[in-house]
RNA sequence: UGGGGUGUAGCCAAGUGGUAAGGCAACGGGUUUUGAUCCCGUCAUUCGCAGGUUCGAUCCCUGCCACCCCAGCCA
């Protein structure tokens, strides 16, 4: 934890619960329908709910909202569980499925029908939706609402043996079809699906809807806490009505906060799943979204994803938060654990012609600046190495501190050199850049008193491995994505940069780290994906702060 | 024009009937062989707006405005 943090308003009610009863547990779950990736918006949510019940000793389940088994695969509940052991969350033996209890549901079901508080719809959709009135005219009753309970039993029980085609029935709960709440207006509770379930297979073909389901779920498994997203806030009345109504051993208190908008990305399944399918992006992990795969391939430690969870809050006011946020938890963690190394990005080729072309000279470089247990390296120095085609400028301003024509500068850990002869090729670009090192200069030697304003980072070309470096800017230019159904229009056609890039000898090494810092670049981690025995593909996590890059910015705007 | 929510800085977010925490961003300065890191400093006379109650209101009351969610046999 790196910030104190003020309780938000669910962590106060838990207190408040708790000073008035001492004996309240704190059982939360976290309840995803399998259909689909977990994003950074899940990561909100897994975090409160695990870490809510963490602070007071508490429990949380992972149960697998599982009611509709034509849109959920096992794949989906497979990733799942992937991403929330990968963020650092432990269910332990609280793994369970909506879909353990059909049986339950079905008894409740029945109990509400004999209580006179379900019938059997014989409307289809069409009619059901224009019985159910608008939003300021109340709905109109179906004609089937007052039916004899025990037709109302003998009904469903065939809903459940197949005697119907989907479609023909519903159990319905017998609310007000006139309540100003749409949820409350005989809402849903059974549909018939004759569809292969992932876990029961072809032993139910009625499934109960999500509000029926899953407050009895949270009622079955204890659930105290059921915290959720905003616009299920309209749902507690039902939620409440379903657990009254069946008078539950448990009475779970639904406790609704906002969901998690990051700028200028997507946090809807329906969104990315668009992207996927449109082949904008390389599947659910592409290292351009905010999926937690994604992020994991991308290079995000678990901690930052954390950690910026806390950050953020939790409320009830709509948000979107600056993507700024998060990249500074990712340079923040990584910035700790990761050791350093050189590359260069857009090399260009720098000649020292006073240099001994036969001579190769190992020179100590420190794995990280303020932690000596990471230890220290030799790399390799010649006369031929390569350098960052922007460290170099022709007609440099007052204030560039790196190389120039005429000018002085110091390569990282070795010499200062001086830029000597440009040389381009016909078509005005530079090709190579001759210049002369000072032997007095050497790193650490103190044997002059030379200072010069830049250091630069180099690579010896001798020693180089040409690697795929991956460079990622935002995937959208729109701040707001998902605000708009064409998201097509809003993408960045210049979100994935590839380069060849040059990297220090060491990153070549069977030991060599899975993720550093390539020291002015950025952060990189190996791509898990991408990469094969002998082909190393690196994703650039994050880059650094970059203060020259806003003075330059400045200066052209201004 | 029904119901449910929300409005505190560029983005998040605390807060109390007694005079606006913190983080991110931004800006200025110091240290630095990463223009990184680190350190220091600046950044809301005002809490959506207008009235009212009060010695005193961001907080209590009234009215208004803005934005979000709801008319699936999705979750």
């Amino acid at each position: 934890m790196k910030t104190e943090l003020a309780k938000d308003f669910i962590r106060q009610i838990i207190d408040e619960d708790i000073e008035n009863n001492s004996s309240r547990e704190v059982i939360t779950r976290f309840p995803p329908e399998p259909n689909g990736y977990l994003h950074l918006g899940h990561a909100k949510s897994i975090c409160l709910n695990f870490s809510v019940a963490e602070e007071k000793k508490g429990k949380t389940f992972l149960r697998f909202d599982d009611t509709n088994p034509v849109k959920e695969d096992e794949i989906y509940a497979e990733s799942i569980k992937e991403d929330v052991s990968w963020l650092g969350y432990n269910w332990e033996d609280r793994l369970t499925f909506a879909s353990d209890y059909f049986g339950d549901l079905y008894q409740a079901a029945i109990t509400l029908i004999k209580k006179g508080l379900a019938y059997v719809d014989n409307q289809n959709a069409e009619e059901m939706k224009n019985n159910r009135g608008t939003l300021t005219e109340p709905g109109k009753n179906s004609e089937f609402r007052d039916r004899a309970i025990n037709e109302n039993l003998d009904l469903f029980k065939k809903m459940k043996s197949g005697d119907f085609d989907d479609g023909e029935m519903v159990l319905r709960a017998k609310i007000d079809m006139s309540s100003p709440n749409m949820n409350l207006r005989d809402p849903v509770i059974y549909r018939i699906r004759k569809y292969n379930h992932q876990r029961t297979k072809d032993k139910w073909c009625i499934y109960p809807m999500y509000d029926f389901a899953h407050a009895l779920s949270d009622a079955f498994e204890g659930i105290t806490y059921s915290l959720c997203t905003l616009e299920f806030q309209d749902h507690r009345p039902l939620y409440n009505w379903f657990i009254e109504q069946l008078e539950t051993d448990h009475r779970p208190r639904q406790i609704e906060f906002s969901r998690l908008n990051l700028a200028y990305s997507l946090t809807s399944k329906r969104k990315l799943n668009d992207l996927i399918e449109k082949n904008i992006v390389d599947g659910w992990d592409d290292p351009r979204l905010v999926t937690i795969s994604g992020m994991r391939r991308r290079g995000y430690p678990p901690e930052s994803i954390i950690d910026f969870c806390q950050r953020v809050g939790v409320t009830k006011k709509d948000n979107i938060i600056e993507m700024a946020l998060l990249e500074n938890c990712v340079r923040e963690e990584l910035g700790n654990s990761t050791q350093r190394r050189m590359g260069v990005l857009d090399p260009i080729k720098v000649t020292i012609k006073n240099y001994d072309k036969d001579n190769i000279e190992y020179l100590e470089a420190q794995n990280h600046p303020k932690i000596p247990e990471f230890g220290s390296r030799k790399i390799p120095f010649t006369n031929e190495i390569f350098i960052e085609r922007s460290d170099f400028l022709e007609d440099a301003p007052k204030k560039f501190f790196r190389l120039k024509p005429g000018g002085e500068v110091r390569l990282r850990y070795a010499y200062i050199i001086c830029c000597e002869e440009v040389i381009k090729d016909s078509n005005g670009e530079i090709k190579e850049l001759i210049c002369t090192y000072d032997p007095d200069t050497k790193s650490g030697s103190g044997k002059s008193e030379k200072k010069v304003k830049g250091t630069i980072h180099w690579v010896s070309k001798k020693h180089a491995i040409t690697s795929e470096v991956r460079l990622y800017d935002r995937l959208f230019h729109d701040h707001n994505p998902g605000s708009s159904e064409d998201i097509q229009s809003s993408i960045n056609p210049k979100s994935l940069k590839i380069s060849k890039a040059k990297l220090e000898e060491s990153l070549g090494e069977e030991n060599a780290p899975n993720s550093f810092q390539l020291e002015r670049n950025g952060y990189f981690c190996l791509d898990a994906k991408l990469s094969k025995t002998g082909k190393r593909v690196y994703n650039r996590v994050v880059t650094l702060r970059d203060t020259w890059a806003k003075i330059e910015k400045a200066a052209l705007s201004g």
